[in-house]
This record gives C-alpha cells, structure tokens and sequence, in this order.
DNA sequence: TTGAAAGCGTTACCAT
DNA sequence: ATGGTAACGCTTTCAA
C-alpha cells in the first residue's frame, strides 16, 4: 500500500506539504507541487479512507427531510428504511442523521420545515448534506433550492427530481411508468377499447406526467378513448361517488383503468358498484400494503413499483460516500419500472 | 463518542484488558471481564470501524469463483460487474480480490480451480473469503462445500445454492422464475391453449425447478397440454431443426413457449421457420445483449431478469462487510422476478 | 513556503 | 492476569 510518506519521501518533501497539495490547501511552491504530483502520479496513491475518517474526526450530519411516514398510505415509510438500511450498512460512527417530517399538503408545514433546519436567525450550522423528496409546489422548491444554494449544501431529491435545479436525483422516470400502465392495460383487458387513467389528490407534475405518458401510448397503439378522471378535492366517498358517475358515463367501452397513485381500492369499489359483467383490469401503483392486499385478493391485476426502498438506499447512500469518502455523485439514478403481478409479487415483499 | 478509553476508566481497568474482553481473547479474570461488559453494556459502546481497520492493517483475501465470462452469452460478466461495483464502493484498501475462472461444462476445469485456490499441497494461505456460482454437478459441488468445511472459509454461493450446505446463497427462486413465465404465457398468447418449455444445453438444477413450476402453473390454471423440450446436447443447427420438427408435432394448439435459459434467438427462427399464422409469444430468460435485441425487434416477446448485477453486488458487499466489519450474513437474499417488456426494458439497461 | 509532531480509536506486543 | 506503548495512515496545528 502506498501512504502519503512514500509520496512526501519520493518528492523530497515532507508529510505537511503533500497533505497540502491533496486538498489544494495553497502555501506550496509550484515546482514542489509538480514533484508532488509527480509522485502520487507514478505511485498511484490512493488515499485510506479509514486513516483519513478517523483522523480528521468530523462528523457529518445529514437531514432527512420526507413527508411523513403515515401519510400517503404508508408509502414513504419505504425510503426511509431504506435509507436507514444505507446508514446502518456504512456503520460509520462519523455520521449523524436527524429527520423532519412534513405534510405535503400543507405548503407551510414544509417552508417550516426549512426555516427550522437551515436554522434562519439562528447561528447553529446548517447540516452537512441533505436528503430531500420535493414533492411539494414549485414554488416551495424553489425556496429549497435557494437555500441549498446559498449555503452550498450536500443534496440529493429523491422521488421526485428538484425542479429547476441539478441536484442529483433517484427515482423513477414518471413517463416509462405510464407506457408500461399502457402496455399492461393493453395485455389484460378482455374487451372494451378506451382506457382511463384515474389521478386522485392534489395536482402533482410527477403524477401528471405519468398521466400524459400512458394517454400518450394508449394513442399510439389503439384508436380507443381515453378519458382522464382528475379529482382533486373530497372525501373518500365523494372520490367513490364522483369515480362510479365518470365511470358509467365512459360505459360498456371501457378496457381498463390506470391508477396513477395509490388508492386503488376506491377504484376498485367504484367499478363493483357499476357492475360491469366483463372484467375491467385495474392497474395500480406502487406496492403498498394496500395495494399488496388488493392484488393478492385479485381486486386489482397488477401493480407498478418504482422500487421506493431501493431509491432511498441509493440516495442516502450516495450522500453518505460523497461526505466521508469525498466520491462524487451521480447526476441520476434511475430506477427500473418493476411489473407486480400475483405471480411475482412475493418475490418483492422482502425488500 | 463512546472509545475503548471510555470503558478503560469506567470499568477501572487499562485499555489491553478491555480489547482482550471485547475480542474474547481470553487472560482476563472473570470479574474484572463482568465489570468491563457492563461498562461496555451501559456505555453503549461501539467499535470504531476506521480505526479497527485502520488498526489491525490485514488485508482480506477474497476469491471469486466464475465462469468464464464470455461463457452463457455473456451472462457472467453482470453478476462479475456488480462485484465490481461493491468493491469499488466500499472502498476499502484491506481488501484483496482474486479472481478464477472456470468452464462450466467441464467439470475437470472447476476441480483444477478448486486445487488451486486451496493449494492443495502447498502452503500458501488459502483466502479468506469466497465468491461462488456453484453451477457444475452435485459432484462438484460436494467437493467444493468439502474444502469450504475443511479450512472453514466464509463464503457466500450466488446463482445458485451450494447443494446440501447452509452456505449464504444470493439468487433468484427458480419456481417463482417458472410461475411468472405461466402467467406471462397466458396473457400474451393469441389463443391456442397448450404451451412449451424449451432448455438448450446440460441438466441443470436451477432450470429443472423452473419448468417444472412453469409446467405445474399451466396445468393449475388451463387445461392445455404442456410439452417439455430439453435438448442435451448439439449444434445450432441441429437444435433449430430439433425445434422445428418437435413443435411442428404440438401443431396448431401451441399458445406460447417458455425458454428456461438464454438463446431465445433458435428458438425465434424455428418458429419463423415453421411458419405459423397466428402470433406464438416466446417468454425468454436474462436481459443479455442479444435477448434485449430480439425484444427490441418484436422477435421474443417477454424477458424474466433475476438482476444478476445486484446479485453479485449484494454477495460481494455481504462477504467484504462481514470480514472487514464482523457482521452477521444472511442466509438468503433473494431476487425479486422481474418481467420486462419492450416498454419497460430500457429503465433496466442503465443496471 | 515548509517541516515536525501530536493525535484520532484500535490492536498487538512486550513487560510486569 | 494486567498495564503500558508503539503502530496503523492521515490531518492539523504550530514553529521555523
């Protein structure tokens, strides 16, 4: 192994002056920085992460900044693990992670949120990195991304990409998912030509996207209707209500329907009560336990998962190596759409 | 942070009587060991990773046993890719990888490695891991899970399971592999009832248990015949003429047909060749280079993938975790089945 | 601009 | 059976 002292002894110099010309700390001669380079060139140094980490002794905290963990049928309790699973397999004592919570629905709570830990007013530091799911108003984000920026933070969104930023992003591409809700729609409806794609809550670009993307494949393979069942307000019975009203007015034509979020059970309420005699395949998203139960129970016939474990892995992860070992981070990573039938879905419960 | 030194003064003793308690080296009177556990216990303390490695400066030796990677249309290098991966993520300089291909359908070539990797006869220390797609014969195997108990080297099986041992095995399920392929064949075939399951090449385990649950699958949810078509041993030319003549005897009634390993591609020609009207779906196996073509191109129609990158990353980060930080492995990690059509294909390529 | 030395938390060895 | 201490590779501080 080569060690900073075969450099300094190669150079002619010594520890002080390579360790300076590691970090580009100035205060170095240019032709001693030459020999220096030379050397960690030829030798090929490589710098031990673990004599550096215990040296240096800093600790690196990291915010955690996620809807919270109840909300959304239960969903972002799965990046969470996963992002708890990177931290525990690092098991870097030089780490510290500290979580807030917010409601999505409720723009304040984030802004919030931001106040608290960027810590405005106050004089505590500001975290190390943070990891973030802006799945909030762009106007909200733009927020995030001033205050990221100003302080230069550490960041990476995962879920949803950080609009108008280049902040590394994990997640799903949300037009992929709608094409294979198109194409899945296309496999197992059993009749009926037009397909709808039924969007429940407020307004979200990521699920607008996926919306657009399966209207936009069921285009181009059928020259069936498609309808676009966008409620945005109400209680679980007017969704129900408002869903069998739309629904019967599509009548005997419709093919299947495509879930863009979870709740899928209401849909699948909504289609018992019309009652349609043919099987209307119901294609739903991501593998929550709900959603796993209705699959299981066959209420619905497959479900798309964007691997939310996996992502918050991957994010936290990356934060974490880019802090302690000084790696870089990738622009994006990208998680595969994942088709979750009856047949396969135990293989995915483990993760 | 809790050190060493901390449970030192606590338990009133001297920084050698603790290491020797925390790493059971024995030399310690029993209440002296009581009073530094409870130290440790109440303290909550935890080992510094960087300066244990940085410590102790052993380097472990981990030797990866793979076919050769050009082997199985390339199917080697993805699992070999994700070791890689691992490696280079954790980072770590105490590591040493070694790497002994051999030829699976020649079970002499997997002996010779396993004489050489264990030095049989000589004196050179064997590594202290093992990375192992044990794909030969039980034969094989058994000497292989021999020289594993006899130097009690901790290793990992990925691939496959090392037949009669508990080694930790990081793979797919073959049954699950063979219902979903069921599945798949009953949505996307164009009628006729009856399916078949095709393997090219030598017995292999892991493929048996997937025809037969492909086969049971069909036989749970139709009534139509299933044929199975094992070919042993030949050339291409003689496997396609093979296929052609034995599908041309199932005739008009074949629904679509299972292939439970890679080259897809005859089994695309025989078809071609046979010329049947109606569309035959062909479910293929492993999103390698040429089976991504055929998809591409509308020649296959479906592609299970049991993530052989992850596979070998998981395995590699396992074995490297548990010498380098002592924890447990797990038994089993499975893979989830994926399926991936041409619309979803190219969110895996990036894997 | 450069060098020398202390210290990070742990392990291993030698002396008691 | 126990304590003291050097060493691992790197960073940081202080002096020159």
């Amino acid at each position: 192994m080569i060690t900073v002292k075969d450099i300094a002894r190669r150079a002619g110099v010594s520890l002080g002056t390579v360790d300076r010309v590691l970090h580009n700390r100035g205060k170095v001669a240019p032709d001693t920085e030459a020999r220096v380079r030379e050397a960690i060139h030829e030798l090929s140094y490589t710098p031990n992460v673990h004599a550096r980490n215990l040296s240096h002794g800093r600790v690196f905290v990291i915010e955690v900044l996620i809807p919270h963990l109840q909300s959304d049928g239960g969903y972002w309790a799965e990046p969470y693990r996963g992002m708890q699973r990177a931290f525990a397999r690092l098991n870097m004592n030089n780490l510290e992670v500290r979580t807030s919570f917010f409601n999505r629905y409720n723009e304040q709570s984030f802004v919030d949120c931001l106040d608290s830990i960027f810590n405005v007013g106050g004089d505590a530091p500001a975290p190390d990195g943070l990891l973030v799911a802006p799945v909030v108003s762009v106007e909200s984000q733009r927020v995030l991304a001033e205050r990221i920026a100003q302080r230069n933070i550490a960041s990476v969104a995962f879920d949803s990409r950080l609009h108008g930023t280049d902040i590394p992003f994990v997640g799903q591409d949300p037009r992929q998912g709608g094409r294979v809700a198109g194409r899945l729609a296309k496999l197992m409806r059993d009749g009926g030509s037009s397909v709808a794609s039924v969007t429940l809550g407020r307004v979200d670009l990521h699920l607008l996207e996926r919306a657009n993307a399966f209207r936009e494949y069921w285009a181009e393979i059928s020259s069936g209707d498609i309808y676009d069942l966008s409620l945005l307000d109400g209680s679980e019975e007017e969704y129900r209500d408002e869903l069998v009203t739309r629904l019967q007015e599509i009548g005997a034509d419709l093919g299947a329907v495509f879930m863009t979020n979870a709740s899928a059970d209401l849909l699948a309420q909504a289609l018992a009560i019309i009652g349609i005699r043919r099987h209307i395949p119901i294609i739903g998203y991501d593998l929550l336990a709900q959603n796993a139960q209705l699959l299981r129970e066959g209420r619905i016939d497959a479900i798309i998962s964007q691997r939310p474990e996996t992502q918050g892995y991957e994010a936290a992860h990356m934060l974490a190596r880019h802090l302690a070992f000084g790696t870089d981070m990738d622009a994006e990573v990208l998680m595969p759409v994942e088709i979750v039938l009856p047949e396969n879905m135990d293989s995915f419960q483990s993760e």
